[in-house]
DNA sequence: CAATCGCTTGGTAGCGCTGTCAATATCAGT
DNA sequence: ACTGATATTGACAGCGCTACCAAGCGATTG
């Protein structure tokens, strides 16, 4: 025979409903639909769950409803802090919600992504936050196919699997090198690392700035698929030096490569920004304050992440972004390192 | 009359067990306890799952074993770098395991704490990682009677819940001091932002090292509430140097503060180590490739989360570990900026 | 050869909640 | 007063899996 499994302590919904003289499927609707409760009955329900304590169990809602409360969050690493940025403003923009946050890292694999992406999704989560445009064929397909809100986040471009936003890094490295080109900087040369696609878009931008210019020079880029790291600033800095002792000016992908380079620099007395510009990319919190202090291109991170997690809570609550696809912007921050007008 | 809600396409424990040829519940055990299935029938199961492509409904599984696989972590904060190491090691530890993380953070609040916990344990949780050992009363009578292994990180002290592992931070700081005094600096500096429990066993640990030296006061100390940045770390330096311009050495909490020092201490044309040495915590990645390269005491953050991960899967397993508390150490790093001898 | 033991396997029920539909109550309109 | 429409509420069954108990079976023992 089997077993006789009463939990006698253990609050349930049917507790709850016993209790303001409901029905169970009744005291259930409260929580999910109040609005179709008669004003009375919601009062009752709302008291004796607060005089019990009930906290809904969510494995048996979930296995009930056949769906999650559940927003899956796949970002590439954990270490860099563009990404803690981004979580932070998906978690506080969660904080008090129902829903809650899975994450996964990916370590900049699309096919670990695709991995997680299959243990997500056989989950059926609420949502799903993805980072960048680039995910394998097979990826697209699930993501396509599956029926909850998704957006991509970090950068823009076209086609959507879902919704999207972040900004044009293209754009945003084009404009990091106008300013160097109008503060009269000519040999500009490019530091890049772990050349993931979003840094080599920044690459594409950087190209076509300089071929624009008519000042195109394969010599001037230095990259390495190594992760990044202050320290990597200086040692690219270095073969960038080695390459082409002309340059004028560094671009550097990221915030720690330009403070390796900025450290370099002074290592070897070269002067900032006199003898070399430096500008770097994220404007990291540190850039405002060194000395010199560094220029950078601003992207909004928090507010990336905060948006990406309301658009899925609005589609998940019926209200759908009227725009799918959100252009963040950036800006470039001109500071000391890169003041040089001729 | 009810619903009849049968799923067609999906692959339940059912169909697997049909393929294999036994009972579900036998299918069942397959994922639970392999060892208890006849060598025949587990590979029966096992290529049945595989050609079905079975993935588990963790809902219903949730719902009726009464526990769950989640591993709730509490952190003070998403933005940190240290934290952001731990749980890279908390996340490499569970990858692949039948694990997952379900994260919270207590934005250095231990209210917010409680609430998140109250939380988490309403749901189960197979374990639980919390950042610490100053919790409120309330939380930690709640930790005391749930039944499932926690592991305090970050720090080590007396009286586990049940697990602990991190390291004596009032040791550490005045390690540091101990260098500092073996270099032959003598006016040194206490420079503290967030003052959250850590740091402040570390203002401890510099209090009780200058005391031993009859080297203590009070005028070289300045702290604050305000988060830490490399901003801050160049205006607390200042502050400093407006109280006790005779100082020759800053111990910074955190290796942002001390950042930000050596930025100032270069606005001011202050020259390190020569005329002023400085001292971080944490050695985050940058310290060794500043310029000049910055001294700070190394923590083993990576290793905590992953042990600490550890340490929660070897207990549910059974394995309970022999040492319930945990002593990482740490080891002052002295480099550069704090090499003067007399 | 019967009794006992341990290992493997299966049957049954139920974990706590919600989808579906039906029933009832309420209300406006004629 | 009666009809039809709308708002509220309830009954029932079942989501997919596992705890509990029992049964089957071969091996061991005296």
């Amino acid at each position: 025979m089997a077993r006789k499994r009463i939990t006698p302590g253990k609050i349930r919904l049917a507790e709850v409903a016993k209790l303001a003289g409901v029905s169970p499927i009744t005291a259930s609707r409260f929580f999910r639909n109040p609005e179709a409760l008669s004003a009375g009955k919601r009062a009752r329900v709302d008291s004796a769950a607060k005089e019990l304590g009930y906290v809904p169990n969510l494995a048996a809602r979930a296995l009930a409803s056949q769906r999650t409360e559940v927003i899956g969050v796949l970002i590439p690493s954990l270490t860099n802090n563009v990404f803690s940025d981004v979580l932070r403003g998906i978690y506080d923009a969660l904080d008090g919600s129902r829903y809650s946050i899975q994450l996964a890292n990916t370590r900049y694999s699309i096919l670990q992504e695709e991995r997680l992406l299959r243990l997500f999704l056989a989950q059926k989560p609420a949502g799903l936050i993805i980072t960048g445009i680039n995910q394998t064929a097979d990826s697209r397909r699930i993501m396509e196919t599956v029926d909850c809100p998704i957006v991509q986040i970090m950068e823009v471009g076209p086609s959507p699997i879902d919704m999207m936003i972040g900004f044009s890094h293209f754009d945003a490295a084009k404009a990091a090198i106008a300013h160097l080109l109008a503060q009269g900087y000519r040999r500009i040369g490019f530091l890049g690392a772990r050349m993931d696609p979003r840094v080599q878009r920044r690459l594409d931008g950087y190209r076509s700035a300089m071929t624009d210019a008519a000042l195109f020079d394969p010599q001037l880029i230095v990259t390495t698929a190594i992760p990044t790291s202050v320290t990597l600033g200086g040692t690219l800095f270095a073969d960038l030096l080695a390459k082409a002792p002309d340059i004028d000016a560094v671009f550097c992908v990221n915030d720690d490569l330009a403070l390796g380079a900025l450290f370099e620099c002074k290592r070897r007395h070269v002067a900032v920004p006199e003898q070399m510009a430096i500008v770097g990319f994220n404007d990291l919190e540190f850039m405002a304050s060194s000395e010199p202090t560094l220029s950078s291109v601003r992207t909004n991170r928090y507010e990336m992440g905060r948006n990406a997690a309301v658009m899925v809570i609005e589609t998940l609550e019926g209200r759908r972004p009227a725009e799918p696809v959100v252009d963040l912007g950036f800006s470039v921050m001109e500071r000391q390192s890169s003041a040089r007008r001729n």
